[in-house]
DNA sequence: GATTCTATATATAAATC
DNA sequence: TGATTTATATATAGAAT
């Protein structure tokens, strides 16, 4: 794939290893986002470069798949059959996916809140209220979603919906 | 790349988009490996298929990984500054992963249940309960963080504790 | 769903700007 | 230092299992 064959092992120059860490990155991210593109499908990656600087890739957003990939998790270990440990597992799953939209939720509020910065203006408090105010909202919401869960007896798949997709890269 | 040069475009076929993906999702993860061993790099990968199913590639693993991804995260979050409404929205975040050390201590004992009754094949729920150690690990460094800064006296949360939680490597 | 077989399109190692 | 160039190694589209 270059001007000679190379073998797949810890780049010894550290200055070499950071060329090819930036290139394949930028491969690598290039790849999954045909992909996604290509299958409709949803993906998050995390690297860290030599130098521990953080990298991340995702459609929709990391948060959003991580949370699926948590929900199908323990959704596999759900099939074991009707106890009182089962039905503590449904509310344990139901939290876990609270907890991943409201990163999510953070998510975008961090990109208002950095529009908010870069403009300078004094919208941003109004604009973090706004936002403080979903949160809430959302939170609530999730929480009655919860209660009518204890009274279901056992547990379906769906229910899980996911806001717009977004895409983002840094 | 292949015989014939193709768009990069969502594959209207059904079956076709499948193979697509299956023999794709075989290479990122190929080009995942390379990159984690030619840069010592850590990265974590999960993505879903048309049909919905859960697929990862990791090292050191999907859940260490993704635990320092969010660790810096909310550390970059906390150096945006003196604000009280940031570290308000920090402290939103905070609960929520102390929300997820509760929780995995009360699934932490289902989980020895588990282990006793279905021995030695809880392997996901234990991957789980590693993540939500991790991230109660998290929330403990953060939480120290934060409550070095001044600002962080009016949401200082007494009385609450967490464990001494340990990284492992898989 | 995954794999194999080939002809081609792409990614990228080294070199260079 | 990074961006660009170029010769080559690889990934993969299409067809068939």
């Amino acid at each position: 794939m270059g001007r000679r064959k190379i073998q797949i092992a810890k780049v010894k120059d550290p200055n070499t290893r950071q060329i090819t860490f930036s290139k394949r990155r930028t491969g690598l991210f290039k790849k999954a986002n045909e992909l996604s593109i290509m299958c409709g499908a949803k993906i998050a990656i995390v690297v860290f470069s030599p130098g521990n600087k953080p990298y991340s890739f995702s459609h929709p957003g990391v948060h959003l798949v991580a949370a699926e990939f948590l929900q199908q998790d323990l959704t596999n270990h759900l099939q074991r059959g009707p106890s009182f440990d089962v039905y503590k597992n449904h509310y344990f799953n139901l939290q876990n996916l609270d907890l991943m939209r409201q990163l999510a939720e953070e998510e975008s509020k961090r990109a208002m809140l950095d529009e908010a910065i870069d403009h300078g203006k004094g919208t941003q408090l109004s604009e973090l209220q706004k936002l403080l105010t979903s949160l809430a909202d959302i939170n609530s919401k999730v929480k009655s979603e919860i209660e009518a869960a204890e009274t279901m007896i056992l547990f379906s798949q769906e229910g899980v919906e996911f806001p717009a997709a977004t895409r983002e890269e840094n």
